[in-house]
DNA sequence: GACCTTCTCACCTACGTGTTAAGC
DNA sequence: TCGCTTAACACGTAGGTGAGAAGG
């Protein structure tokens, strides 16, 4: 802790846990056209990945990292004349969506010694009995990360966890918001994601090869 | 507990964890040939691979899950005329290789819930910087499970939380013995990994096809 | 030469992509 | 019809096999 260091000249002004976005100009990006993530009834990944570093633990102390998926509104949106537009009512009631970092739980020294991966997150459109993530289609999602302290006598689901909130801190996303839809709407999201994500070369080759390519 | 039960017919007699290896019919297959397991420079997965049952933790206490590879005694051991035969003394000491299961710390209730499978350990003959376990060829090795309690404020390297043996219980797997090798030396070992192993299955279609496969 | 190690290779497993056509 | 969802598909990434040739 430092708050009680008189200010002298140190950076850190404040107490907690602090959490730090990866990979800023590539949400950027995909912020600045409104980002779009495919659900599946398999599950998906999300393209760009979560990634985040931490600072302010207790080194010694245990918790875990979770990502939580809010709805951002009510509204039901719909993709027409190249911009997202506000639907009618939202026909279903906003859920919580929780993902456990499978590094969970771990001492404060493991979550700060390195940078965080949600790489592994599946987004679904139906209620496996899995530990996917369960999102309504059109509809829009913050991503929020939350921090939270557990000792070896504590136990429960989730949830319990959360709502323990005297030794859990929240931390909001807003570059990584996005609209889950299960076909992509705006072409130029597609092309973001075939020229970013490894995974989706194939296409990448297929457009740009012709004419940018000395070969042949 | 259960010591100070006055022998009621119960089935647990001892208090404290208790391990069981899975795959036992496979194992015995390959112990009964002097099982062999390949190490390389980069690192090279077991197979088959320890999975264990875990039962007899505390549920709210944390826990680490660690895999041992004792050698077994001082001999270099050579193959010769179909067996496997001791060599002059030991050129190098023998040395303590520990493996971290990538889930710790976790839970008792965790580790107790499903198989617990070291399936990312790697073998290696070369002292990278990594998480790989060094081991020397053509020496013999035992796996050990050892399960250690940890709290939110115990830290340290691998070596100081096994050497806290008040909390920490030792569990060997006899039928997981093996010679490490840089080459198979049986080739009775080398077809059973073929056939069980799915990563090997190129080599089974090769052997077993011919006047096995209906096909054409 | 005999023995052991290293490297490259074809051939797998496993699964992450957007596309496309079909379904509703 | 139109909008949205689903499933099959081709084509990648990523990496686990023993074989076999080459090296020491």
């Amino acid at each position: 802790g430092g708050s009680n260091n008189g200010g002298a000249g140190l950076v850190e002004l404040e107490d907690g846990p602090r959490v730090v976005l990866e990979d800023r100009e590539l949400w950027d990006k995909f912020h600045g056209l409104t980002n779009e993530m495919i659900v599946t009834k398999s599950g998906r990944r999300m393209f760009p990945v979560v990634r985040i570093r931490i600072s302010g633990l207790v080194p010694n102390a245990m918790y875990n990292v979770v990502l939580e998926f809010v709805q951002i509104d009510s509204h039901r949106w719909k993709y027409v004349n190249g911009e997202w537009v506000p639907g009618g009512k939202a026909e279903c009631a906003p859920t919580t969506a929780l993902y456990i970092h499978p590094e969970s739980p771990n001492f404060g020294s493991h979550w700060t010694k390195d940078i965080v991966s949600f790489h592994k997150v599946k987004l679904t459109n139906k209620t496996n009995g899995n530990v996917q993530i369960m999102l309504h289609s059109l509809h829009r999602y913050e991503p929020r990360v939350h921090i939270v302290r557990v000792g070896a006598d504590t136990a429960g689901s989730p949830d319990a966890l959360l709502r323990n909130s005297r030794a859990s801190s929240i931390h909001p996303l807003p570059e990584t918001q996005f609209v889950a839809v299960t076909a992509y709407q705006n072409e130029e999201v597609t092309a973001l994601k075939i020229r970013y994500n490894p995974f989706a070369k194939a296409f990448l080759d297929a457009k740009e090869r012709p004419g940018l390519d000395p070969r042949r």
